[in-house]
DNA sequence: GGCTATGGTTACATTCGTTGTAAGTTTGCA
DNA sequence: TGCAAACTTACAACGAATGTAACCATAGCC
């Protein structure tokens, strides 16, 4: 397993040092008074290294953020019998968000995530870029979910369902944290939108 | 009302064929193998004007699309006696759908719109830009929603109630693009993605 | 231990998006 | 007619991003 050469364990050692100094400075003089050349001499690397380790200067804090995939992936392809679509989804769902929580977002410590939230909140180009990862997110789930139940569903229920869970629950939780509600708020809040992304407000 | 000076005559005319222009370009030769400079030349301006009129390249595309919150809001403002919160969130997505129907994006002819949508899709930055701008409308539609309810809905309910019938309809419509969908199945995934975003899988 | 291919780093040059500035040009208006 | 405001323009500059070729450390082999 730690089958790492020194020249790979030197490589991590920069990209790391690249992504800590670039989250750093990020949060310190804001996302764009930052240059890639600062980051890199912050890392004191050449500014070329830093794009051999990162496609781009946004790149850099989505990089190690990891697919968030799997997990969900692998609760939807073990349907219990007798579960019906909305408890399936609603299994993967918060087999996600453990993960997540155990996790965290590319192995940052939770103020790195704080941090990182408060970056990319910053920087409108930055919420494109999460939201568009979210959605390649959701359209890897509603794949797994019609796999999971191939005649019950077809491809746009699948993807209007799990579209109507993670929009809900998106919506819920990002009103959340713009009324700078505490997290025992913010997780009840992301509850409530799940439950109405599945059910309708009726529940 | 068509109270145009021949100044502000020219200016729209030099704005709509940079906008003519960007759109003919980014198509035929794609959207970043097209530079700025050459957007410019094909109207015949200088580069630096083409920033006078708009903010990025990216901009060019989008800036003209227009908002579109006024139509549906104006239907949540105008909430009948026994409408539920479902009946109202329908009525004010389907004037928003004929708006859109009648007025086109920014201006554009259906070949233009078509152009659009496939500019916008080759690239993801481009998508994630869209994205983002369906998420403002989001926000503003589920303030308006709450105004029409105060008393039985919270913030949280109604950003995910509007979340959920988004993101439902959402995916439920690009899931039907990717499957190559003929306009009259794009319609009906879109009506089955708002019914399941408001209603659960159930209805 | 030395040799060598590999992979990562580096300086350098270049393209393009974007912004600021100052000067020119057209237009609206007194 | 003349002046001020609004637009355009050329020019200079900065930063993101990419390609290239030289350079250096390491891994693997003798």
């Amino acid at each position: 397993m730690a089958e790492e050469s020194r020249r790979e364990r030197k490589k991590r050692l920069v990209r790391r040092q690249l992504a800590d100094a670039a989250l750093r400075l990020f949060s310190e003089r804001g996302y764009d008074r930052t240059t890639v050349a600062q980051i890199a001499a912050a890392a004191d690397v050449a500014t070329k290294t830093f794009f051999n380790h990162f496609r781009s200067k946004e790149d850099v804090l989505f990089a190690d953020s990891g697919p968030r995939a799997p997990v969900p992936l692998e609760v939807l392809a073990d349907r219990q019998p007798g579960e019906t679509v909305a408890d399936l989804l609603l299994r993967a769902y918060e087999a996600m968000v453990s993960d997540y929580l155990a996790e965290g977002v590319g192995r940052r410590d939770p103020e790195g995530m704080e941090l990182f939230r408060r970056v990319i909140m910053s920087e409108p180009a930055l919420q494109g870029r999460a939201l568009q990862l979210g959605h390649e997110l959701q359209r890897e789930i509603a794949d797994g979910l019609l796999r999971a139940f191939p005649d019950e569903l077809d491809p746009i229920s699948a993807a209007a369902a799990v579209g109507a869970m993670s929009g809900g629950a998106q919506a819920a939780a990002l009103k959340s944290l713009e009324l700078d509600q505490p997290p025992e708020e913010f997780w009840a809040a992301l509850r409530r939108g799940v439950e109405i992304g599945l059910r309708g407000l009726s529940g």
